[in-house]
DNA sequence: CGCAAAATAGCACGACCGTTCGTTTTGCTG
DNA sequence: CAGCAAAACGAACGGTCGTGCTATTTTGCG
């Protein structure tokens, strides 16, 4: 019973290797397409050895969801925040994320492509993936609030409106690279980027200096 | 064998109410949700009396990738070319677009689901599928052009980079309203089109009447 | 080492999948 | 009505799926 409080039995350990396999897996043939004898087979493990770590395909999937938003926190909003708060924050988080949807990466994007699948189909993993998905777009979100703040954007700057334009650039980038495979998406989604902040911009009459930066 | 000739026979008739089924179940679960199992509960008959008119399940994938290519253009791209070419033209194709893809239509848009499953899947149904979206991609890209040369978008405007764009608003719409279902999310796609376009538009010095229509 | 518990394997199940094949029903035509 | 081809059916096959159950192995600790 304290051992179990103790540190990554050997249990633990080979739930992260199937976790991980599983994350690879389904960001390639989606949560959907995530079945336990692929996941049994890549991990070379048996069916049922796979199986009771998660007790149902639904709580795999789920534990999918969690592994990756871990993993979306970790490359993409961490190292972002530690830019200073407002635009380069926001720009950061930007980048990060085009980077992280565009082809270079060996595969999809969960949020992407889950978001596809369970919008018709009720359920935990639907409530779970949605929960992930609208945390990210309130971190976001906040982002533009603190760079209306931090005086960078113009005060009537419509945080969720501005949102759901960069949100349509990455989803964009998604399918034209992904899907497509047309080169250049990754430009045009940064060009775009740089006129919807244009666009915001607080526009002071006297000093053009702050936004010729990049 | 002239008689084959004459005019949907029985069977050309079932196979349109089977692929109108077919329209409708892969709408709502996708094109690799669709099974004949379930279509032939659907339309009441047997499994291998379906299958028969396709011959396998992927050719009855690209004939409802067909059909639905067919549905799009007499719902959206014929009624829009009959609108003054230009910038009319545009807004009619958006316009009728965003109320596709939204949720008063009962189901999903087979595109942009359909994209997601297949960008890792090559093969004839990918094929099919991309070959359907890049049509209609040029189609936009032509109205954006037919714009540029009636005069109501600037001379220097990179059609593709301003067809990015838009498409970007309808998959976040698609995004936002089908899977978060958050309200609202129609306004901000009109919204945000009519941004695109002001940034676009020719900007004469003293002839502002033509751009306050809606 | 020894022992209990945890971890994994093995096997079988019912369900559904796409597909094949032989048969039966249907609808048209001479 | 007879004849015949098209159309629809029904049953079966091999496969994969998720999921229980029961052994067996492995692990960690005293």
């Amino acid at each position: 019973m304290r051992a179990t409080a103790r540190a990554l039995l050997k249990g633990q350990q080979t739930r992260a290797t199937i976790l991980d396999a599983a994350l690879g897996l389904s960001a390639q043939m989606g949560l959907e397409g995530l079945s336990i004898g692929t996941l049994a087979e890549v991990t070379r493990m048996s069916k049922s050895g796979v199986f009771a770590h998660f007790g149902s395909r639904e709580e795999l999937q789920i534990a999918v969801i969690r592994e990756y938003h871990a993993r979306f926190e970790e490359e993409i909003f961490f190292p972002a925040v530690s830019q200073e708060r407002g635009l380069p924050r926001l720009r950061a988080l930007f980048e990060r994320w085009v980077r992280r949807v565009s082809v270079e990466v060996d595969s999809g994007c969960i949020y992407i492509s889950g978001a596809v699948e369970f919008d018709d189909r009720p359920g935990p993993v639907r409530d779970a993936l949605a929960s992930m998905v609208r945390a990210w777009q309130s971190a976001l979100e906040r982002a533009i609030a603190l760079s209306i703040e931090a005086g960078h954007l113009r005060t009537d700057t419509d945080a969720l409106q501005m949102l759901f334009e960069v949100h349509g650039l990455i989803l964009a980038l998604h399918h034209d690279a992904r899907f497509l495979r047309l080169p250049g998406a990754v430009d045009r989604a940064r060009r775009a980027f740089d006129r919807i902040v244009g666009f915001y911009l607080v526009t002071e009459p006297a000093n053009p200096a702050a936004e010729s930066r990049r």
